[in-house]
DNA sequence: GCCGTTTTCGGCCCGACTGTTTTCAGTCG
């Protein structure tokens, strides 16, 4: 019997997070202080519920959790509070906290400016800069109380934005690859010998914090000074003889590094990160003898080498194989065991954009999609697909207008005419027929049973009542997913990145749900979605679910953004294998029919 | 505070850029 309201993955990180950030401002134990980061950060990105974890007694096999963050961990799920803890939290204001979130404004000079001044907000901070009150501190000048000001303007730009200070990857992949292009534009032939995205963007993070773009070439001064020149440039944070930063309109920062040749193995290796994973690879390599950096190796006396000797990689893969490890695809480095996959050889192979057949949910005019049947037919087709399911919305979605079972029997009429026309052309391909039923608020389907009975592959979803508690929501979904008609269960969170949160659905219990029915789980490819996420992607395989990766197109154009739905399976450890439209259309249904043959009643 | 195909103790990644530092600390990547 608790009498406080249960803690989410989130908010146990959160806190988490704030005692390293205190402990930080208190001068603590470096390692004391990163061990609390790391377990935020492992909290934060797991896939299953931590009061499950905890009840199951299992607090410690989470990553970077030993007995006493476990033990402090238990003590907050169970009574809502930690007394150490809340002792830390009383010791140091959240304003301090807050005022690191200035660019430049670290632990040191939150806490002498708190101590020495009493600035205890980013407001106090503000107010205490501008009537120059700074720069009487030793070690603060003019230029520090300047920085402090453009910072806070900075972190307000940022703030303002929805979700904070991370932007979704599908706005900011186009901006990067743009301000690419306009770098070659602008720089001679032969100027930039390569070029690449890295950083999160090359990892497919569904957030971007800051762009990252490597490159080699002969005249770094001119690239860097190029880049800083930019149209979009708002501002530049720093210029110095390897790397620029800047600040574009719209509060995005974006950082370059120019490198030489001999470096870019190891350069493109370190920018790519994540930080995690250079730490973790960088242990390693210590342990082997060598030490890492953004340059190469450099043999530390510890191995066979002599101190001193260097080795340089002009290709990334290159410095894997010589830390006897495979190559590691970008969207795996996050330290979450790809480095001892890496060593053991045994890395999954990846499934890429080639490997899908076709897709199993997308829009027409016939719902509110732009185009009709025909056109989204020949846009999959361009895309070299297969096959296409048209999925139109069914009734019971307020402000759409839907298809129900006397739309779907003249849909299915234009749909059998344009597949005539392609077997008479000799075309491999095929359209479907389903729906995007709506998993109406008691868990009751937009479409009778008689009319989903008709139809190839119906997707169920959520669109409405998105607020309801834990239980009635994951009820509500697992009563679709018993449906034996239900083939996949689309969106499964709803979350809409940096705009609304995913509903309270309790996943564990769905996905297992989806493994005992044979219900596909979707990777919902929009990158307003990406949904479900990389987490529970890795999870949904984990427990034996299939997925499928849908656009859930409601223009031709839409189709463009599968590659978002794959970045997300890749950085789920997905193969082909796991993912459904891989396979060819016969061998697709097939599977779905099996497991509607399998079908379980719901216990 | 966490962790272990060399360890249950003794490690824990490493460098660029900035400012006022007169020799390097702080912050960030
Ligand atoms: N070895 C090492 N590399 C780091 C560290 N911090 C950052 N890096 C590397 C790995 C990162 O992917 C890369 C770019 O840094 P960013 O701060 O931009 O991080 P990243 O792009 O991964 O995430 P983001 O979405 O920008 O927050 O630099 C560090 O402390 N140590
Ligand atoms: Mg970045
Ligand atoms: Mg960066
Ligand atoms: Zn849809």
């Amino acid at each position: 019997m608790t009498t406080h309201t249960r803690l989410t993955n989130r908010e146990v990180a959160a806190i988490l997070a704030g005692v390293a950030a205190r402990l930080q401002i208190l001068d603590a134990n470096r390692f004391r202080i990163i061990a609390f980061q790391n377990a935020a950060e492992s909290i934060r990105t797991l896939a299953q519920d931590i009061n499950a974890i905890d009840a199951a007694g299992e607090l410690t096999s989470i990553q970077g959790v030993g007995k006493g963050i476990g033990d402090a961990i238990h003590t907050l799920l169970v009574n809502g509070s930690d007394p150490e803890f809340d002792a830390l939290f009383a010791q140091v204001p959240q304003g301090v906290v807050d005022m690191m979130q200035v660019p430049d404004m670290g632990p040191k000079k939150a806490k002498r400016l708190w101590e020495e001044l009493g600035i205890d907000s980013v407001a106090a901070l503000r107010a205490a800069a501008e009537a120059g009150k700074l720069r009487d501190l030793k070690g603060f000048g003019a230029k520090s109380e300047e920085k402090i000001l453009k910072g806070i303007e900075l972190l307000a730009k940022r703030t303002e934005r929805g979700d904070g200070e991370r932007m979704p990857i599908g706005v900011v992949r186009p901006l990067a690859l743009h301000m690419i292009a306009e770098l070659q534009a602008k720089l001679p032939a032969g100027a930039i010998e390569r070029i690449e995205i890295a950083g999160s963007l090359r990892r497919w993070k569904e957030t971007i914090g800051d762009v990252d773009i490597l490159c080699l070439s002969a005249q770094p001064a001119l690239v860097m000074e190029t880049f800083r020149t930019l149209p979009e440039v708002a501002d530049i944070l720093g210029a110095g003889e390897t790397k620029s930063s800047v600040v574009l309109g719209n509060g995005l920062q974006v950082d370059l590094r120019v490198v030489e040749r001999k470096h870019w193995g190891a350069a493109l290796q370190y920018f790519t990160g994540s930080k995690e994973h250079n730490v973790a690879v960088r242990e390693l390599a210590l342990k082997q003898g060598w030490s890492l950096n953004e340059y190469g190796l450099t043999a530390t006396g510890a191995g066979d080498a002599p101190a001193g000797e260097e080795r340089f990689f002009e290709e990334e893969a290159d410095l894997y194989a010589f830390l006897r490890l495979e190559w590691v695809p970008p969207e795996l480095r996050e330290n979450r065991g790809e480095v001892a996959a890496a060593q053991q050889h045994t890395l999954p192979a990846l499934l890429t954009l080639a490997d899908l057949q076709g897709e199993l949910h997308g829009h027409t005019t016939w719902s509110d999609g732009v185009a009709s049947v025909a056109e989204m037919a020949e846009a999959a087709r361009a895309r070299g697909y297969h096959y296409w399911n048209v999925s139109d919305h069914s009734v019971g979605l307020g402000i759409v207008q839907g298809v129900d079972g006397e739309k779907l029997r003249r849909q299915r009429v234009e749909i059998d005419a344009y597949n005539r026309r392609c077997a008479e052309a000799d075309i491999d391909f095929r359209l479907l027929q389903g729906s995007e039923v709506e998993i109406l608020a008691d868990g009751a389907l937009g479409l009778p049973d008689d009319v989903l009975a008709g139809l190839d592959v119906v997707v169920a979803s959520i669109h409405s009542a998105q607020r309801q508690d834990r239980e009635t929501i994951t009820a509500r979904c697992l009563k679709a997913i018993y449906n034996p008609h239900v083939d996949i269960l689309g969106h499964p969170t709803g979350r809409l990145l940096g705009e609304r949160p995913p509903t309270e659905i309790d996943m564990e219990r769905i996905l297992q749900a989806c493994r005992e029915t044979g219900t596909v789980v979707e990777i919902n490819a929009n990158p307003a979605r990406l949904d479900v996420n990389d987490l529970y992607a890795r999870r949904a395989v984990e427990l034996g679910c299939k997925l499928a990766i849908n656009c859930d197109a409601h223009s031709p154009q839409d189709l463009t953004l599968a590659e978002y739905g794959v970045g997300v399976a890749r950085r789920g450890w997905l193969t082909a294998a796991d993912v459904i439209n891989t396979r060819p259309v016969d061998a697709m249904l097939a599977l779905l029919k099996d497991a509607q043959r399998n079908a379980h009643d719901q216990p």
